[in-house]
DNA sequence: TTCATATACGAAATCGTTTACGTCACTTTG
DNA sequence: CAAAGTGACGTAAACGATTTCGTATATGAA
């Protein structure tokens, strides 16, 4: 069922029909119900292409998801991420865009989206440090919300982010209080933004309190459990071993988990662990005491919170750019403990 | 820059520019060479929008995702997925779209997908035993490949999915010949598809071996890591414990571990575990010998297959629907051992 | 009565493509 | 040599909405 149709079976033209749809208000209530009743009863919706066609919007919203060619390794946060963003895309009447694309040719897929006109905005994910794609965006003018931040990018642009360094502060000043003195940190890739912070986070907090920060117990790589594993037994085998570790993930942390385990240590008293979590629905770090002492932040709600920004940006489209820090709050745990005395 | 624009530069009509970007014989080369030089040089892309309106075709599938409305569990295995499905798209000129959508309305999205003619497809994930969205499908008459399959419902679609009644068949086997007479069962959801076959397979090798189902030792739920943890602390407590279980995800396999290890017992030895892994990137069971010994089957495969089927659908209207059944390999790892003498 | 003003609706242009028909100048063929 | 192709390009009508102007009728004021 087409507009022209639902029209002619009304005996009206398509343009009350269009207007009695879509709220305007040269058009009497008792036609509006009728339209809107036949419109019901036939479940017409205008088609998406058409509607954009006529009004130049696009009606969508493009994520492009980075896959690393190296390890082609997804990021487990992106599910629960956009299950937040959908959900404000829905209520709004947007659709959701997928592009997976290898960190190569990045710069085509946000030129193609541009020049087919197939999205109004994008969401750019997984930032690293002086990202090249905030000046592209703004250069082709696709409006954009980053999650997270480009260290090193001085233009101004609209994000959404966890305070990563905070919390990676307070993590550490915890552990410290504790009295550990040997922190390990097992981190994500070198040049992802939101790993910058957290080490800077965790070397201020060393370097404030005395403690000469350890290049041996700092690891940074893809956030696997495999990668959380060798990190972890690795540091473990050294002769100063780390009487603390933090891991900047659950996955990772897991894998950590894995390797004090099979050192025969126990986690909480021997070597203490926090993470970072997401709260990714299938790795809830859950129970009345969480099993690992957290610094906690739900990616769902920055998923929506950044779609509502995007939308909001796209409505008015001289606003100025739009940002927001999330807080992370500690949860403490059973994975910590004071430090041991070795 | 837009077609009128391309070809008012290029003295030409809309008309011949549009073949020769398109590939059609009625046009010279040379003019065809001028043609996608200009068109390179302004990137010019045509309007999706506008293409789909004249072809009628939308470009796009769409993949619906639901979520729990009770939990707002996300399934991890989908990031992976769509990854493979994604590579498939894009190599054809289609654009993926997405949409979240919790399980009560999920007939709505489809029907609006429709009525709205935003895609030339569906895949449909997550089925349940006699799923309706079948059915709904059909009547619509929507293209669709489902990411598994329904049990209980009798007309013929096309699926790809992962002989999950011969991987757990095998999986039991492999246990019952190291000695296992008490094999617990940690499973998927109740009422989904995979789960159900799975079960089948677990149980129908139990019952050759003359081993008699024990309902103590079956549990199914969302596969978290807790529900993973909590079903083997369980099993674990009671009198006549299992020497070995079986899990349906690597993330349910992460809680086992862990309910193992707090218990004091010793993977492998004392409890021998097997779980199915689907290869997600950020959860390789690595390394040289796999950590877990597991059913093995990538999700990333599956969703390239899937995507290809569904093309070849799309392109061929009047075309049987396919199907393809993905054997799980059986990987040997660090997890199984002989039975324990209790 | 007459003119201005709402009120409720319609005709037709528009968005950016594709594509069914023409058209026109050259071969080729019988 | 006329008829029939063929090669290369153009005109204009779709596709399915929105939206800019109109227009006819009813209402109120002068």
């Amino acid at each position: 069922m087409n507009l022209k149709q639902l029209s002619l079976e009304l005996g009206l033209s398509q343009t009350t029909v269009s207007r009695a749809l879509n709220g305007f208000p040269e058009v009497s209530e008792a036609t509006r119900n009728r339209v809107q009743l036949a419109a019901d009863r036939h479940q017409y919706s205008p088609s998406t292409r058409a509607k954009g066609l006529a009004t130049g919007k696009a009606l969508a919203i493009g994520h492009v998801i980075p896959v690393s060619t190296k390890h082609e390794t997804m990021n487990p946060i992106f599910g629960d991420f956009i299950a937040g963003a959908g959900e404000t895309y829905s209520r709004n009447g947007y659709e959701m865009l997928l592009s997976i694309v290898d960190d190569q040719s990045e710069d085509d897929v946000y030129r193609a989206l541009k020049a087919r006109r197939s999205v109004d905005g994008v969401v750019v994910h997984g930032p690293r440090m002086d990202d090249p794609r905030i000046a592209l965006l703004n250069e082709i003018g696709l409006p954009f919300v980053v999650h997270g931040r480009a260290s090193g990018v001085t233009v101004p642009y609209s994000w959404v982010d966890v305070n990563n360094r905070r919390a990676f502060n307070r993590a550490s000043d915890f552990l410290i209080d504790l009295g550990h003195r040997r922190i390990g940190l097992i981190n994500g890739l070198e040049g992802m933004d939101f790993a910058h912070r957290r080490r800077n986070g965790y070397m201020d907090t060393l370097t404030a309190n005395g403690i000469a920060a350890d290049p041996a117990l700092m690891r940074s790589g893809e956030m696997t459990e495999e990668f959380g594993y060798t990190s972890t037994r690795d540091m473990l085998a050294l002769r100063d071993r780390p009487t603390a570790l933090m891991t900047s993930s659950m996955i990772l942390a897991m894998g950590t988990r894995r390797a004090i385990e099979e050192a025969g240590l126990t986690i909480g008293r021997d070597v203490s662990v926090i993470t970072h979590d997401d709260e990714l629905s299938y790795l809830r770090n859950g129970g009345d005491v969480p099993i690992f002492t957290a610094t906690r932040s739900s990616v769902r709600d920055a998923g929506r919170r950044l779609a509502e920004m995007l939308l909001a940006d796209i409505a008015n489209p001289f606003s100025q750019p739009q940002t927001e820090l999330l807080e992370a709050e500690l949860m403490v745990g059973q994975s910590t403990g004071p430090a041991p005395h070795l």
